[in-house]
DNA sequence: TTTGCATTACGAAATAAATCGTATTATGAC
DNA sequence: GTCATAATACGATTTATTTCGTAATGCAAA
């Protein structure tokens, strides 16, 4: 599996990636239109952002048609862990418990969130 | 409560910020010298970004000596709260639960800190 | 007191990130 | 084809962050 390297995305690619994963693909006025209910920025910042990530290979693009439609060219679920492996080693003394004591802590999680994660603990505390 | 605020740190501050939470306090070469097992910068670098964080409000210091003695002046829980917050709100949709099914998945935890956290998740459900 | 050394102060350069203005291009309506 | 519109391309500027060189300062040993 080779794994090409993408840089650490920076906040407001972050913030675009979000739209893209949400919904699967999107033209860089869909994901502007996104944005613009959380923060404010002119079209042409958000096309140059894409612009930039494209080749940073952070996103790929369709640009066959005169509106290019964008895609996420790295997961979620990887960005998530990049992250948070970050956090725990830069903020929690490497501790993911800590992390995950904390999230609990400060953020409401709904019953339903709570047994998925004791469902989880009973899982890794089994494997031990 | 007056809450001053103090900006959110940039990566290297929370560098110096860890090294003055584990010793309460400490002189910039001391900061300095344990942030180069993990990194390569000069001295005045250190230096200067202590400066800076002094300016921000994020340190403290007493200059009655020559050598100056550099405090944290925002908690580490706060912070770690600051960064988790936005982590949740920009990478997992506002789920706390999905961050720590991440981090949980991810890095190991021992038998001990997940038996810390099922406490804390029994706390939580029975206050609903 | 003079010298040497460790420290702080300060300014400026280098790098990275975000923003925007303007020019160019493609497409569809007429 | 021409025009209006919406999109991309591109360069430049602004702002934030990190880095470091050099000067000034304080202190302690000789």
């Amino acid at each position: 599996m080779t794994n090409i390297r993408t840089p650490k995305p920076t906040e407001s690619e972050l913030e675009i990636l979000q739209v893209l994963w949400n919904n699967k693909q999107a033209s860089v006025r869909t994901v502007h239109e996104v944005l613009l209910k959380t923060k404010d920025a002119g079209y042409t910042t958000t096309l140059k952002l894409m612009q930039i990530m494209f080749e940073k290979g952070l996103v790929t693009r369709d640009d066959s048609n005169k509106t290019h439609i964008y895609q996420p060219a790295v997961s979620k679920e990887k960005t998530q862990k990049l992250f948070v492996n970050k956090m725990i080693d830069t903020l929690f003394a490497g501790s993911s418990a800590n992390l995950v004591l904390q999230a609990l802590g400060g953020h409401e999680a709904s019953k339903e969130e709570l047994n998925k994660i004791q469902e989880l603990i009973n899982q890794l505390k089994k494997d031990k």
